[in-house]
DNA sequence: GATGAATGAGTATTCATTCAT
DNA sequence: TATGAATGAATACTCATTCAT
């Protein structure tokens, strides 16, 4: 989400900027996207944000209303951003349930592994008391999980998965799964005294967690 | 909880709060619990915390020093509490493996259940940027976690799991799934437009985690 | 008033705004009359003059130098448009005097009910501390109670009025009678629980005020 | 209100302030009367407020909550004190009702001129677009003006004043009359080239505004 | 002549923390 | 031990004004 950079041909510091609103606007939505992630909401600091972006504190007023308003906007960028993956198809719609829930597991660990802003932005406003973004939240979830879902639905008519097994129920693993795991990974590489940053690390984690996920740990 | 003054025999004219300094130190870290989970440490204001407790403010730096303390103390306290859990068996010794780890897995579910707080603050603790609490938190972990660990270590040795299931992976999945979907139930609560506070909802919820964590999800 | 756009020949693509300097200028002196007399100039906002007339707030300061300049010319622009009364006679010259002097107030009376603005105007640079436009309003008020106060010095000294009457101070008494009347009008309507607006109902209060300037209230 | 500076044991400025709440909020009070007679709610600073009261700005929070109700307790204070006035009575009761009104008259015309910060507040207070201190103004209006009118009314009844005179409209005059003058008295100052502080000069007023309110000014 | 973008100095308000009793 | 008063450094937000086109 923010990771390229150098690719950009305007400087994203110091270089003067033109008076350009749309890349005003996107320097600080990108900025804002960094601060909020990094610290939260409460955390977070206007004065901060605009600092970083090299940009006028004023214009976050002038482009986003307030604080809340930025946050919104930030939140939303994300998720929309994120639920471009779940449009398309992760394997071919021929190949077998089991694989095809597996790419998109596959995909969601790949997506987070690549946006840890995303990670903690959920984090965040999952914690938060007053649901700030709680309906833009909500919509996005219910179309984003439902690729997954429908596939262990039509898995379990079609004999694939356990009878008994409830696809809301297994969608909400995976995902607290996921979720939980890049939010604590910090913890788990302090743990566990590896860094779980290389790709190599990362697979082998998601190996252990498909395995477990889809055939369980007995013997 | 903390209305009860006048017993004490030392009261001169003031006759409102006992001079009980651990009644005091109680209240003042009971609020603070519940302050910093339900807003964070940058959210949680000094002010609402005595004020909530009833105890002047210039109690909190008397006893925690200053903000960091009072919410290291929480935290400190919280995860104490919590791993006195583990330090107990949860099933006799004697009992199959497979069902030692389920009865663990229960406990756990069942505590995170009973301790909202304790799941918030574990949260906001995961996302803080400046790790206040980590090396309590780590130390506690470390501990805490070691229970689950050591029986799928043995239950691998003894041909009761899979060989290649890495025995910190397993107990990472659990942490996850388990942490992710208590600080997601008011998510999950939206979504599927149900309540999962009754012990009833979250004992369906839990058997789809144990059956999916230990049986996979296969036919 | 200044949504004709388009008549003007000299449009070449933008065509939004006829390049008519005395209509953009006529405009914003408009907004701003009635921002400042709601408002006064530290409540009146120079993007919202600027957004009330449609017209690009950079052309406030290319033809009115700052916000000072603004006021100036709206508080200039108002007593001149008042000014014009007191020049012209109300009633023929060779009418009684003290049927002069009440066409005259009359007169004032039915201006300021007419002209709220104004009232409200003169009512906030009465109070400024800094006193930007005392000396235009000194000026125009010098000009503008003269003709009153020459009828009730002839008045006086053809017998007509009490020798012992002060001619400036009942110019005074009135002018402070009217405008302070029609600036607490608002408030006199709450407290009367009667619109005071309707014509009728001017020509009540007029009356009584008359009966009082010039009859006093002996029996 | 505010002219007594002197006769307070404790100095204004400078002093170490002890920690006494009545004195604090007093003088931040005071202040606050005097600025924002001085430059109305959107000229008056809070800063300069608790500057010039030589007391940390925050207190003014903790005493008032915000601006607006500070603004609001000054006016409340204000009026409360200038009530007090009307509630005894100024001359003997069985005085000639007559000379009941001009006591009343002079009495609020004294007030008047002794509390300059009471008339610039009332003034600002009057072309507020968003009138803040409407209900508790209204009020205390209709207290403070009754006992004048009553004297009219009974005035009337009893054949002392002219029968078609409407008591509230002779009110609303001297009310307007007196408050217009006082508020534009600088600029009468500059039109007329003298000073009015002195009690002679002020007296000399008064006394034309007594004679044209209760003679008229015929021969 | 006209516009939209940008800015620096304010402006009300909040917060953790300390002082005096 | 406990309290209410006080404070300085932030913190979100606003305003008149200027720049670049």
């Amino acid at each position: 989400m923010n990771e390229e950079g150098g690719v950009n041909p305007r400087d994203t510091k110091s270089a003067k900027r033109p008076r350009d609103a749309e890349a005003t606007r996107g320097a600080l939505l990108e900025r804002a996207t960094r601060e909020f992630a990094e610290r939260g909401y409460d955390g977070a600091r206007i004065d901060e944000i605009a600092h970083q972006a090299g940009i006028n504190k004023r214009m976050i007023y002038a482009y986003f209303g307030d604080k809340d308003g930025l946050y919104l906007a930030v939140l939303d960028a994300c998720l929309t951003q994120a639920l471009e993956l779940a449009r398309e198809e992760a394997v071919p719609v021929a190949a077998p349930l089991r694989q095809r829930a597996e790419a998109i597991i596959r995909r969601f660990f790949a997506y987070l592994a690549l946006h840890p802003d995303f990670v903690r932005l959920l984090g965040w406003e999952t914690l938060a008391r007053d649901r700030r973004g709680r309906s833009i939240l909500l919509a996005r979830l219910e179309t984003g999980l439902e690729p997954l879902r429908a596939i262990v639905r039509r898995g379990i008519r079609e004999g694939a998965f356990r009878s008994d097994l409830d696809p809301r129920a297994f969608v909400l693993a995976v995902n607290a799964m996921l979720l939980g795991y890049f939010t604590q990974r910090h913890l788990v590489e302090a743990l566990w005294k590896t860094s779980l940053e290389s790709p190599a690390a990362g697979e082998a984690v998601l190996r252990q967690f498909l395995h477990i996920l889809l055939d369980g740990i007995g013997a």
